[in-house]
DNA sequence: GAATTAAAATTGGTTAACCAGATTGGTTTG
DNA sequence: CAAACCAATCTGGTTAACCAATTTTAATTC
């Protein structure tokens, strides 16, 4: 499932049909954080569907927090609030797809910030992967073939040496969305790639320094170079 | 399942294994991207596990963006390129649970962007919304109430207005993390809620008037207050 | 009548059989 | 010889039966 899952689901609606009968059936039945949900069994029935959709949007509610399983015990509502959990249930089901500019946003926000995190708090075996990475994009690039891939890894590895590890978490599920759509749009072809070099080596450069506003000022000059490719194009 | 689902799956460990041999079946076999993995029965057999706990670990691969699903088809490997996978393949095996720190140092980041964007993209509908979380929030607090789940739901509608999908979802599937915490470290009991309407208050009037560096200047206020209370006691 | 214990029912998780749609290979047909 | 066709096969998805752990209920004991 790609990220579209947390829109849509694996059956393009089915999910969140589920969903809203259950928001339906705690707001009837009037249910609690700590209470537990009927069996999916029950619910299965009741909703007219199969067991397995049932498991799978329980499984997206847990993934969201709002639900817990215990085995052979139960599934409960997680202990947030019962005003948090209603909310939380509605913002759920009007998610809606992010768009290219949504991602190359959140990218470009999350990105300032693991940078500098990674200048402070990498360690020597972090700043060799990040200069093993770096290599390999170089080589990739002076050989005159595409390094879309190896950009993105050396950026996977300061989120790596940020030790944030929401951050990371949320890098790697936006990043083959970013490649997917830079293949599609086709940004950051051959030629622009010779700059990107040296863009990289300050960026790692300003990390070796353990100098976070310098990391920060290389790297948004790196994302100025992208954004200039990507809009006027 | 909770967050920890990204680092430990439901079984404890079952699913990492999985997701290990894939990636050593992937180097054994040298499948690239656009190429069918084996039915998920082969699968299931070759590794001695069930075949559900094998739908887990690619559905688990399907959020990540490194495989993909076709009905009656197969699953195949994303077109993210093989470098990029192979290295995304280690990252995610490789995520760490994301501690208290990790989650307010992120909270934070997006919130200091969602503000700002809210500013500038906030509808009426929105501010009404916005309006709205907070009354409500005013109304526990002057009844001396708790109002963390009310305060949580103020700023997921300024998620929400700030038109950014990638964001708003991840605000979502941080935020009964920070409540869980919140609660456990009782962070944000009563007396310095009163402070928190002021604040609130604040940074909704930088909203309506659509003034983004207001908007982001008042919502660091808050974060300090909140900080402040998080680390002194 | 209260505490203890055992058995019956209920639970999420697992397994295996089944389904409809997609794929594939060989055959037929022009 | 190529294109069209069809049936056998393979696929992820679905369903239903099953499992072991848990919870509830009822019986037993003091």
């Amino acid at each position: 499932m790609r990220m579209e899952i947390l829109t849509k689901g694996d059956n393009e609606g089915v999910q969140k049909d589920i969903i809203e009968k259950l928001r339906d059936l705690i707001d009837y039945k009037n249910l609690e954080p700590g209470d537990k949900l009927p069996s999916e069994r029950m619910l299965s029935e009741k909703f007219g569907v199969s067991r397995s959709n049932v498991r799978e949007a329980i499984q997206k509610l847990e993934f969201f927090g709002i639900l817990k399983s215990k085995p052979q015990s139960g599934t409960f509502i997680a202990n947030i609030g019962q005003i948090a959990m209603k909310g939380m249930l509605e913002d759920i089901l009007k998610l809606e797809d992010p768009g290219f500019k949504s991602l190359v946003e959140t990218r470009i926000l999350l990105e300032l910030k693991t940078v500098k995190l990674a200048s402070l708090r990498r360690t020597e075996e972090d700043l060799q992967k990040i200069r093993e990475t770096l290599d390999a994009y170089k080589e990739k690039v002076l050989n005159g073939k595409d390094a879309v891939q190896e950009d993105l890894l050396f950026h996977l590895a300061i989120a790596k040496a940020s030790k944030n590890s929401t951050m990371n978490t949320f890098m790697l599920i936006i990043t083959p969305e970013i490649i997917t759509n830079f293949e599609k749009y086709h940004v950051c072809d051959s030629d622009q790639s010779f700059m990107g070099i040296q863009e990289h080596e300050d960026i790692f450069e300003a990390i070796k320094k353990q100098d976070p506003q310098l990391a920060r000022e290389k790297m948004k000059v790196h994302f100025k170079t992208l954004y200039q490719y990507c809009y006027n194009t």
